[in-house]
DNA sequence: CTACATATGTTGTCACTGACAACTTCGAGG
DNA sequence: CCTCGAAGTTGTCAGTGACAACATATGTAG
């Protein structure tokens, strides 16, 4: 009847269950305020076993933001794929999946970017953050040479796309772009914004 | 030569003093992780003596991340009352001054939009952040007036320029725009290309 | 097949934290 | 002058992150 005799000692695949499982506390409480101990206890382990899967809680909670760029890359390129009759309702596309993921995926979304420490910087110029970046270049990139877009330095159309739709994002997921007091369409209207200051 | 003898046993302005080593700290470590503890020792009080003046450590962060609205409002405004050349050098500098403020003041920046629980929305839609957001509204309604803007809904402008220069300042305190990668006037080229967008 | 080295889990422990309760001090208003 | 409440203090508690020491499984060399 022991619980023991049922699991094995070793878990087996216990990394990824503490991600997983912590990524779900993450979405449930709104935040990574959620304790390591909390996170064994739900995988069924005991309190110390996190640790010989993550230095610290801060590496978790690092792991986890990657995750998250991983994930909006894939997000990314599977709008991107699709076939566009122009070459503005790709960057259309793009730009609503990306604030999608980030209203659908809130809490991970400020992991992400609201890093604690000074990690930050770290983890946004890792590969797997940057991949991310590099889906949105390319579209740009393209965009330039079919003769839509201005030919500007491609970073700074790069970053100018990059900083509205994030900042578009995060206020979307403060509730600050509420219907009533906002209009019904203030995010079309800004993305309309940002291609008409782009396009030629 | 007790320190007791010194200091009398009320301290006389320990909500400001607390709020101050506070703010101190949150620049120093770059995070809201000090423990309150912490805070009382430097306040040269008890442990428990900030519960007199606020619930928890949440509150406390709160009201931090409102003085925040506050100076950045005092700063918008002042960017905004210099004389101008031209509306667009206007947008220019209050641009200039939103993003100034949060690379100068990262770590506070980074509290006011990345509050842990969902108090985001709470804290965003008080009336002293209303307020900063009010500044830039007034702006855009001259812009209009001024027949500078094109005559859209003046809310969905407003969003498209907070969400830019929220973005701008997001990734600048992120570290994200290296002049190395991104060139060495990205900021300008997304100001730019804003205004292009926005511009009759 | 055996025996050990290593990765993975467990128990035990420590200093520290946020939060509360009970007690003390001080100053303002009847 | 006295009392009452605001502002501080000490004491305490459960819970936390982190580490160390110990236990168990796994796979690999002899």
């Amino acid at each position: 009847m022991q619980e023991t005799s049922d699991r094995p000692y070793h878990h087996g695949d216990l990394r990824r269950t503490i991600i997983e499982t912590a990524m779900g506390m993450l979405d449930e409480e709104q935040g990574w305020q959620f304790t390591l101990r909390e996170v064994a206890r739900r995988a069924g382990v005991s309190h110390a076993a996190p640790y010989k899967h993550f230095s610290d809680k801060g590496a978790l909670l690092a792991e986890m933001s990657m995750l998250g760029f991983d994930r909006l890359r894939e997000k990314l390129t599977a709008a991107e794929r699709r076939p566009f009759a122009s070459h503005r309702e790709e960057l259309f596309a793009l730009a609503h999946a990306y604030v999608g993921f980030g209203t659908s995926n809130p809490a991970l979304y400020r992991l992400m970017f609201g890093a604690d420490a000074g990690k930050a910087a770290d983890i946004h110029s890792g590969e797997r953050a940057l991949a991310a970046f590099g889906v949105m270049l390319e579209t740009l990139e393209r965009g330039q040479k079919e003769g839509v877009l201005r030919k500007r330095p491609i970073q700074g159309q790069a970053t100018t796309c990059w900083a509205l739709v994030h900042g578009l994002t995060m206020l979307a997921i403060g509730g600050l772009l509420p219907p009533a007091k906002v209009g019904p369409d203030a995010m079309e209207a800004a993305l309309a914004a940002l291609l008409e200051g782009l396009e030629e």
